[in-house]
DNA sequence: CAGTGAGCGAGCTTCCGCTTGACTT
């Protein structure tokens, strides 16, 4: 009997999936898309916005291989994302398999647990070609915002939707901080003392109207404030006491995971990304076994699966207790703005493998990221923990003071999850009441000064650009990363710096392009490519809309945009040698190519002349 | 195992988004 084929992503989720469907199917991965735009050369026809894909050259393999076990089998199922872009890496595999829509299955789900993919298999549907042509959309205008305005900042720079803005959040950011003038404030403190017990009490407020934050702008004002207050009894006039719920995270999603990995494991976010891969992909653990430690990394939802959350129910119940369980596992949703939710959270695949147990098989990196990961996705299925928190109010001569003290009373996910609660003037005894006089020991103003915001560090940029909806999972290490390679930017002390050339670029591109690189392009954008999904918009009418303007800023940018001179690296000239081309007579250079050196004409491409390098020196290449 | 021979080659960059290996003598 013949089998049936199903084609994934990712070789790990092929793994996972062929458990669980046994051996009448065979699946396969595409490892990610298999055709693209061309990298050489524009690949759209600005008329028709015909795109012309291609193979992409690392993937002709794997096509290959996926069309000989076609004729082998009696269904296709494509088990790509439930997104836009696994919409379209369906259709592209059904494309280049030469198959219609209607010869493949398309199958999906959120989850990869055995009952939401057998129950998908239950019900295939046929490609979403909307879906699809949302997607393109996509991907065109892409390729027509950076490789149109590319070219005008020249050789070895770009732009880009995504970059390019988050290159412009990084700049500003640096000239505010540039501009920043600190501006001084006051507080007024007080010590008090109550029956033998001192703490400190602040000024909030001056006959009832309450000191706007940070403080006293004046200096002046806070002499005459002291001398006010000077002499005259403090009185107990509030003693409030309340009861706060703080609600456990979220379990982590990619941004959230490398943010956490960036101010805890002080990690690089391509460092995080690389460590939650391997553990994604399985680490040997005993009996040889090779078990995937998390689902998957590259996600924006914050979802559980139901057999995730009766293992962790079942754990926190066991380990910590009833106490720590709630009535029902909370439910997180995402909050992030574009997000297309094909995944789970980022979880350990079984709670029951706890950071102590798999310690020993794990490097010491891959243990510390796994270890956050375990205790975010434990931590979010326990009880909120629970903080009291006392309030007093004082007056001395209409002058109102106020202290607190907060108190954890019940630590809840706090066990595992760590927080910093400001637990205020903790000596604030517990039997004070309204009425009461507290004696006036020490009266201190304090100088302090406003300060600049801080400079982006990776993992609080890429958390900026998800606010915005720009970018996703998969690219926000390489964003980062292009950045650094353009030397746009720097970075310092783990926080990203502009250079000269990145403020320089930014700025031209702010004049020309502002219509496209802010921060609100992509929200825009998004809209209309949900109208192209949902089938109110032809993909062809939103990118000639979207052409026509943009052509106009182009067209001047083209004409007037000059890039001061900038030190670049030198560029490496060709050695000569003493010897004209025989062909053409323009002198010969000595150049590079993977298999060595050799000796080309200086008037390439005209001229193709070569010979080979007289053999005195070593010419091998490695 | 050592030595030889034949053929290859270089410039034009760049986007975003999906995914992992990395020629084979």
């Amino acid at each position: 009997m013949k089998k049936k084929l199903v084609i994934v992503e990712s070789p790990a989720k092929a793994k996972t999936i062929g458990h669980i469907l046994g051996p009448e199917y065979m699946v396969k991965a595409t490892l990610g898309h298999i055709r693209d735009l061309p990298e050489n050369k524009f690949g759209v026809n600005l008329e028709s916005f015909i795109p012309e894909y291609r193979i992409l050259p690392g993937k002709k393999k794997i096509v290959t291989y996926l069309k000989k076990l076609t004729q082998h089998v009696d269904s296709i199922y494509l088990a790509t994302d439930e997104d836009r872009e696994g919409e379209a890496i369906a259709w592209h595999t059904a494309s280049v398999l030469e198959k219609n829509i209607e010869e493949v299955k398309r199958v999906a789900f959120h989850e990869i647990t055995k009952q939401a993919v057998l129950e998908s298999f239950q019900k295939p549907r046929t490609i979403d070609m909307n879906l699809v042509a949302s997607q393109q959309t996509r991907r065109i205008l892409d390729r027509i915002v950076g490789y149109s305005i590319s070219p005008l900042l020249g050789k070895r720079l770009s732009a880009g939707r995504v970059q390019s803005v988050a290159l412009q959040l990084i700049v500003a950011r640096e000239k505010e901080i540039q501009n920043f003038v600190p501006q001084p404030y006051w507080n007024i403190r007080i010590i008090v003392e109550y029956r033998g017990i001192t703490f400190e009490m602040v000024l909030v407020a001056i006959n009832k109207e309450k000191i706007i934050p940070p403080g006293i702008i004046n200096r002046i004002d806070v002499e005459k404030y002291i001398n006010d207050i000077k002499g005259y009894p403090l009185i107990v006039s509030e003693v409030i006491k309340t009861k706060k719920t703080i609600e456990p995270y979220p379990p982590f999603i990619t941004s959230s995971l490398q943010q956490e990995a960036s101010t805890k494991l002080k990690f690089s976010v391509s460092k995080t990304m690389l460590l939650a891969q391997q553990l994604y992909e399985g680490i040997p653990l005993e009996k040889k076994t090779h078990v995937g430690l998390i689902t998957y990394m590259r996600t924006d939802s914050p979802s559980i699966s139901r057999i995730a959350q009766n293992q962790a129910a079942r754990f926190i119940a066991e380990t910590f207790g009833k106490e720590y369980l709630p009535g029902r596992p909370p439910n997180y949703v995402t909050r992030v703005s574009n997000a297309q939710e094909a995944h789970e959270a980022i979880r350990p695949t079984q709670v029951n493998l706890t950071p102590e147990y798999v310690k020993k098989y794990l490097q010491k990196d891959q243990y510390a990221l796994y270890k956050l990961i375990w205790e975010r996705f434990v931590a979010s299925q326990m009880k909120p923990a629970i903080t009291e928190i006392l309030t007093i109010r004082a007056n001395a001569n209409n002058y109102t003071f106020e202290a607190f003290r907060s108190k954890v009373i019940f630590d809840g996910f706090m066990k595992l999850w760590k927080i910093k609660i400001n637990e205020g003037e903790k000596n604030i005894p517990d039997d004070i009441v309204s009425g009461e006089k507290l004696e006036i020991k020490n009266i201190k103003e304090e100088e302090k000064k406003t300060t600049p915001p801080p400079r982006y560090s990776e993992a609080l940029l890429i958390k900026t650009l998800e606010k915005f909806g720009i970018g996703r999972p998969s690219t926000y290490a390489p964003t980062i990363n292009t950045l650094l390679k353009r030397k746009y930017v720097r970075k310092e002390k783990r926080v990203l710096v502009p250079e000269e050339l990145g403020i320089i670029v930014s700025d031209a591109l702010s004049k020309y392009f502002s219509d496209i690189i802010n921060v609100q392009f992509t929200a825009e954008m998004e809209k209309e490519l949900d109208e192209i999904a949902e089938g109110k918009k032809y993909w062809k009418e939103v990118l000639k809309e979207f052409y026509n303007s943009f052509k106009n800023s182009l067209d001047k940018a083209s004409s007037e945009l000059v890039l001061p001179e900038i030190e670049t690296e030198t560029k490496i000239t060709p050695e000569k040698i003493d010897k004209n081309c025989p062909e053409c007579g323009h002198t010969l250079v000595v150049r590079k190519s993977k298999y060595g050196k050799f000796i080309g004409c200086s008037n390439f491409p005209k001229c193709r002349y070569t010979e080979k390098v007289k053999n005195n020196a070593n010419n091998t290449s490695h």
